[in-house]
DNA sequence: TAGATTGTTAATCGATTAACAATC
DNA sequence: TAGATTGTTAATCGATTAACAATC
């Protein structure tokens, strides 16, 4: 009776992975789940129940081997390997999508950027040039990319999926702020900050 | 017994407004809890529900006015009106987000921008000149800012929320990949994408 | 040993869904 | 009227928390 996992603990386990980066980088070696939910915000039950689905990974008395707690969460999540991630839509946000630091460490590597702009194809993004949207499919399937970051406006956002989904891709971080539709097997995470704005404004009174 | 409103409720407002706009564009006057949690992959009665929480909108057997409903959310909101919002980090980040056309038909106006390097400083992004973090205080007690948005490395993100917070800012959406210390009554969201890109390689497999 | 902390179970809490009377 | 859809209640489902035996 193996029980299914929930969706929202697996959304949390990268939360818990970053902050043991943290911790390691501050040259900590051991935690517990009291100290992880403290600086989290999130009770120490919690992460104790969630990381109790995968495993036991810790010491009674001692706590979590961070360097080992990090391993194991990289090996669940299937980030202990770089997975190659396109972008497409080569405007501000495309382009600081491409160049942002913050994936290189955590499993991603920007492999290709795509847009439909004649003028923007052709250029160069850091070390990327812009291909044609033409492109998708050839480019995605000869480098096996599974993972893909939707920064087009909504209008094309869905065609965009489409072509992405044609083409193998199997994960895509949208950032238009439209409800795709993909077939089964194909997930989707949305990043809508406008959202996100709106939900504190209704707090602000 | 006015018990509180959830704010899982409250988050998904802003999806609920979005698509409604969305309808509106599409010349439609009215629409149905069936026809939305359509759209959005959520269930009728969930948005019955949720709806229910801040007052009676539809009409038996017809559904909801959609320019009606709209107005409505945008009430419940606060986003009838115009927020101006700082952003703090002129990278590549900041600057996107600064030149995002998102923001304006959703109720936010960026109204400044600030970073540290004296390399950016009186720089353009748009027709905003990048100002000083030195200035921060000033210019947010100047034009009333409430929300701010942070997109500076995590290394510095806790020391601008700092200066934020004492400068009168009330609702930050953190980009840096870190958990925020704030003050109650100051609310935070954060927006991650190498989170978002981790809690889908996990069913890659 | 005494103190600390895990992993796990059971209890609690909260969110979602099903169902339906009301009514347009 | 007949058909459709709301708003709301009660039932169900799922997630969080409290508590504690096990044990380092």
């Amino acid at each position: 009776m193996s029980s299914e996992i929930p969706d929202i603990v697996i959304g949390r386990l990268p939360i818990y992975l970053r902050e043991l980066t943290l911790l390691a980088q501050e040259g900590q070696e051991v935690t517990s789940s009291h100290e992880l939910g403290k600086r989290l915000g999130i009770s120490s039950a919690q992460i104790r129940k969630d990381l109790s689905w995968f495993g036991p990974f810790g010491k009674q008395g001692t706590g979590y081997q961070i360097n080992y707690l990090q391993e194991q969460l990289k090996k669940i999540l299937q980030v202990d390997h770089e997975w190659p991630v396109a972008v497409v839509g080569a405007g501000d946000l495309g382009r600081a999508l491409a160049r942002y630091g913050g994936f290189a460490h955590r499993g991603f590597r920007i492999a290709c950027i795509f847009d439909n702009d004649p003028g923007k194809i052709g250029s160069y993004v850091g070390n990327l040039q812009v291909l044609g949207v033409e492109k998708i499919k050839e480019e995605i399937a000869a480098h096996h990319i599974q993972i893909a970051m939707i920064a087009v406006p909504a209008s094309h956002a869905q065609e965009v999926a489409d072509t992405l989904v044609e083409a193998g891709v199997r994960a895509i971080l949208n950032y238009a702020p439209i409800i795709l539709s993909v077939p089964d097997g194909v997930r989707v995470q949305y990043i809508d900050p406008a959202a996100h704005l709106q939900h504190m404004t209704y707090y602000l009174r």
